[in-house]
DNA sequence: ATTCATGCAAATCGTTTGCAACCCA
DNA sequence: TGGGTTGCAAACGATTTGCATGAAT
């Protein structure tokens, strides 16, 4: 996502481009594959933001998700966690969490439609999102045993 | 839950028995059906014992959790939610969640079955629990609109 | 008698907030 | 210029922990 296109988007919800924001959402697009904590994130801005305290850290990923650029994820270690929302993508993948090693690993087939459709029928519940998290062994812990 | 079953379970663990521990629980299963705070439990157990402190509390909680009789639920509000878990369940029942009135249902079929074959076959990873909820409109309110 | 559990208060720690200085539009 | 934004430090709030007392085995 170029400059430009990030000042578009927080034009469009009222907010002023800054520095600060495109720092961390640079960094977020340069750690496509992590699911960093907020501190993490913190860090390694300030590789390329000296300067940026924690406090605009947090704010810039609340913004962030509220113009869906950025989605939260809770992975029950006691720390918000943020990924990027992929293009093209309308429901947010699954991910697999190795019990053993700790390794995340994402699914983006969704394959939740039937499921769906039946929380339609029998609940009167209409789905338009949902979060997914699988817990077991992932391949190399497997093979090690 | 007997008494005396907790009792056992307590010692198979190499944990003791007491009051406080049979309360929190007593008072969970009295609310089935909740998907309670710390905070909100800890109030409902004061009720029929009030010298309780809240850290007994907490301290019970994450030990019911780890000899299985409770789960911990996350519902993006900032606060743990625990519930129990239901008899003869061996995956996490899902989650309904309505954005517009917050009401939480609950969904006993499981149906990831495929997908989590297509897991296996395609990640190799060996999925042995999962986090399911749902995000939309409830029936209230998909009738109010 | 020994070991574990409790209750209280203090400490911890991730996150939020008040505010003056600052910067984008 | 004017209002959103920042960085700092202080406040917050849920949870954890140290410790002396108390209860369970």
């Amino acid at each position: 996502m170029s400059d430009h296109e990030l000042k578009e988007l927080l034009k469009e919800y009222g907010y002023k481009f800054t520095e600060q924001r495109n720092a961390v959402l640079s960094m977020l697009f340069e750690h496509m594959d992590g699911h960093l904590s907020t501190e993490e994130i913190y860090e390694a801005v300030k590789k390329t933001y000296p300067e940026i305290g924690i406090s605009t850290v947090y704010r810039t990923l609340l913004l962030l998700v509220r113009i869906g650029l950025v989605s939260k994820l809770d992975l029950d270690d006691g720390f918000n966690r943020y990924e990027l929302v992929k293009q093209n993508e309308d429901h947010r993948h699954h991910h697999l969490i190795c019990n053993q090693c700790g390794m995340i690993q994402e699914v983006q087939e969704d394959l939740l439609n039937a499921l769906e459709e039946q929380i339609l029928l029998k609940n009167k519940f209409l789905v338009n999102d949902h979060r997914v998290k699988f817990y077991g062994l992932c391949e190399n812990c497997r093979s090690r045993n």
